[in-house]
DNA sequence: ATGGCTGCTTTGAGCAGA
């Protein structure tokens, strides 16, 4: 099984791009973020016609996430599109059940600067997810949180940490919640193997980050136990930051053997 | 030192992203 995850940065310019990724690659289950879209202007049917199921909690100019999942697959059910008990206009997550897996796609808060109310928000966003992800993992034995975290969870996630020191993304207050749900049980897929060094998942469009290699990662794949146990690989797919209209972000491809 | 790109928006300069 081939689960992933991707930020888009608005799907109606990377549109083209994602069918031509979904063909190639053929994940299962895909988790898309910054769809900047809202539910009625959706392309579903462009979606649906490369053999996918299609999900999605929309917002138009900012936010917005999407899941999709091969048609092959059981239905989606028991669906949340919310943080329980944190009121929020936002829309950042989409999750479900496939069968017994359960998929929980997160576009966490970016938080923009450490002495902004964007910040604020982040931390309490991220302190109801906690207490979301301790109950999703009480249900669901099989659950894979994926998403956009906005935090690179050490230095070696950073291309220039002492740049980053105490910057946003990098905070001892966000690397702590990151800590925090893999103590509750969720591993980095990514760090279940040996990766070359300097992968990263985000490089900024200016400054020729991207050939500079100047890039975070920020985007994982966290799995349960029972998950992690079968997890066979994880990449980041740095093929898809390349050529014309890329978005600023690479997916993250895991494959478990289930 | 600054902004440097991209996508969005009650279409045009400003916000947000990270």
């Amino acid at each position: 099984m081939r689960i992933a995850t991707w930020n888009v940065n608005s799907l109606t310019v990377r549109l083209p791009r994602l069918v031509a990724w979904l063909n190639d690659v053929r994940p299962d289950v895909l988790c898309l973020q910054e769809t900047k879209i809202d539910d009625a202007r959706f392309p579903r049917a462009e979606v649906e016609a490369t053999g996918y199921r299609v999900h999605f909690a929309g917002q138009r100019t900012y936010n917005g996430v999407a899941l999709l999942v091969r048609e092959s697959l059981p239905e989606l059910t028991d669906r949340v599109d919310a943080l329980p008990g944190f009121d929020d206009p936002q829309k950042r997550l989409l999750g479900g059940s496939i069968g017994g897996l359960r998929v929980v796609g997160f576009y966490v808060p970016n938080g923009q600067a450490i002495d902004s109310d964007k910040y604020r928000y982040k931390l309490d966003w991220c302190a109801a997810a906690t207490a979301f992800l301790r109950s999703e993992l009480a249900r669901h034995p099989e659950l894979v949180v994926a998403g956009d975290f906005n935090i690179a969870p050490e230095d070696r996630d950073v291309h220039d940490p002492a740049a980053w020191a105490g910057q946003v993304l990098c905070s001892d207050a966000e690397r702590a919640v990151f800590r925090d749900w893999q103590a509750l049980g969720l591993a980095d897929s990514f760090r279940l193997f040996d990766q070359p060094p300097l992968t990263f998942s985000w490089w900024d469009y200016r400054q020729l980050a991207f050939p500079k290699n100047h890039g975070l990662r920020i985007d994982h794949v966290l799995l349960s136990a029972p998950l992690a146990a079968r997890c066979t690989g994880c990449r980041i797919d740095r093929n898809a930051r390349k050529g014309e209209k890329p978005s600023d972000h690479a997916p993250v491809v895991v494959e478990i053997d289930r």
